[in-house]
DNA sequence: TCGGCTTTTGGTAGCGCTACCAAACAATCA
DNA sequence: TGATTGTTTGGTAGCGCTACCAAAAGCCGA
């Protein structure tokens, strides 16, 4: 009918028929049966998102300018949660995908062998974010781990730091960090002025305790440690309260480096040094490239970089 | 066919048929349109939530859980965010109505007149949560805030608190738990021991740079003050850590109660003595009652109150 | 062997939309 | 005026499933 290009395309309808429908509509309060239209149009106007937990504050503000960019152009977000294991994970895209979404976003989630294969199968867009992974499924939005391992190092051992420490999640992307910051330190551009670098890893998410609990170990392998990177703002809060609670001042014996530039970062005591992610860039470029790809145009620049900056403030 | 059978009911069909749509599906790599099965079943098995922010800490826990328990059940979560103001808020609703979900769950959102009568003609079953409002329009799933400004007052002023200060967001909740606050302090049961009590507001979402504008206010305004209850514990944490860049020391001088007990509470210093709400067990509530009454079974008791309690520590 | 009974299987219709096409209508020009 | 183009409107088919029903098959005791 002309009804349905009445309530879809306005501008294609006469006044007078537009009158009718705009009539009828309030004065039965129909609201369209999207489930339909999707099946009918092959559109779902549905983009589903996988994170490891929406419970870390990592990926919120990811997932909350996904949420605005997609409303705005009148599509929803269905959410997923891969947590820090692989075994749901599967399951969960096969979930997704029979939901047929305009596209998915991965946050920071590397899919099985398997559900690679499975995705691509799909035809679905796919947009990798958080990570410049080498071989993207489809496209990609996301920064180096790597480059902002080399350039905290360089940054701290520039201030003079020689005993450095990584304080990182156990799963895959802390652990990339993890080895680049350790590969910088001891090899990068700054080669041979860094002394010792130790890694300590906690469970995954990032809690404030384990920020406490990490820092214990830290010094109890290396007890001259004197800068530290975290990879969370939240592990960064934990490791600069138990400093406090150690008598070592910060950042005069120990430099603190968090990671997100969470809201609090700068509103501690003392302020946390920091890396900035424009996580809201992401999530942004992330919804414009599948509703662009879902409207038929081709995504020229598929594969952004959107890059880092360090905050500095007074934890280092 | 028997091949909607063999994948929905397999326990319907025999094994040689079992076996061979399991072949079939394993060769060519089929995942069922879940939007056909939605249009052809009225059932889409996708659930709503809508929350004001998913950037504050207080609703992540519920989302968390609410995802996690439908995900177990076969169902998943599309989200909206209805920021603070309400206009946006309708035409979300809209969106979600025409997406026919099984269920929508409203956290800490109050909808307007419109809102209601379209959710309420929608027949959607809907899970009011976070509030425990007096006149639900479906089931509700909740805590009472007057309840918790009434323990947080008397619990304050038991401890020999005379000058009290909230510190709560320019939204209907907080200021539902704001004049119920003022209320106990001056009328309640410990009546007549309070001397004074003063309200400052900040701007939603509650960050830590707003809990440390809102001391300044606070002690402009009443420089005595000697307890404050903070809607937030991330309020909390920057109250705590103003008054330590003033002097001013905790509890000591200045008692500290925060509400969510989210994840740093316990950890950071002086640990935090806040008002502790069981999130998860609001998602779960939320989810199961969805679920079944979608699978057309009566909820019994479709209006919980889960409680809450205050959890001491080091702050008050 | 056969009628009743239960279990398993296959066909048909239809969920509520949109794509596509054809018909009707309006506007423009030779 | 009629032919030609452009715009608006309505009809039909079909998206890929599931509900429902009827037919077929298996099972039992008489």
């Amino acid at each position: 009918m002309s009804v349905s290009r009445a309530l879809n395309t306005p501008e294609q309808v006469s006044a007078a028929i537009l009158a009718k429908v705009r009539a009828a509509v309030e004065s039965t309060g129909y609201v369209a049966n999207r489930v339909a239209g999707s099946l009918a149009s092959q559109r779902s106007r549905l983009v589903a998102a996988v994170v490891p937990s929406i419970a870390g504050p990592v990926f919120q503000e990811m997932v909350q300018s996904l949420i605005a960019e997609l409303a705005a152009r009148d599509h929803q977000l269905m959410l997923g949660q891969s947590g820090y294991g692989t075994q749901k994970e599967d399951a969960l895209l096969d979930a997704i995908i029979g939901r047929r979404p305009d596209g998915i976003v991965l946050g920071g989630v590397v899919p099985s062998a398997a559900g690679r294969r499975r995705l691509v199968a799909s035809g679905i867009p796919v947009v990798e974010t958080w990570d410049m992974v080498q071989d993207p499924i489809d496209m990609l939005v996301g920064f180096s781990h790597e480059a902002i391992a080399t350039a905290v190092a360089t940054f701290l051992i520039e201030r003079g730091r020689r005993r450095l420490g990584f304080i990182g999640g156990n799963h895959e992307r802390a652990a990339r960090r993890a080895s680049a910051f350790v590969d910088s330190a001891l090899r990068g551009p700054a080669r041979g002025r860094a002394v010792a670098v130790q890694v300590e890893t906690v469970v995954a998410p990032a809690t404030v305790r384990s920020g406490r609990q990490a820092l214990g170990e830290m010094l109890r392998h290396q007890p001259e440690t004197d800068a530290i990177f975290c990879s969370s703002d939240v592990l960064a809060l934990g490791v600069v309260t138990e400093a406090a609670a150690r008598g070592l001042r910060v950042p005069q014996d120990l430099a603190v480096v968090g990671f997100g530039d969470l809201d609090f970062a700068a509103d501690v005591s003392p302020s946390l040094t920091t890396v900035r992610i424009d996580s809201t860039r992401i999530g942004q470029l992330a919804a414009r490239f599948i509703v662009s790809r879902s409207e038929g145009l081709e995504v020229e620049e598929a594969k952004v970089d959107v890059g880092f900056s360090i905050v500095t403030r007074e934890s280092a």
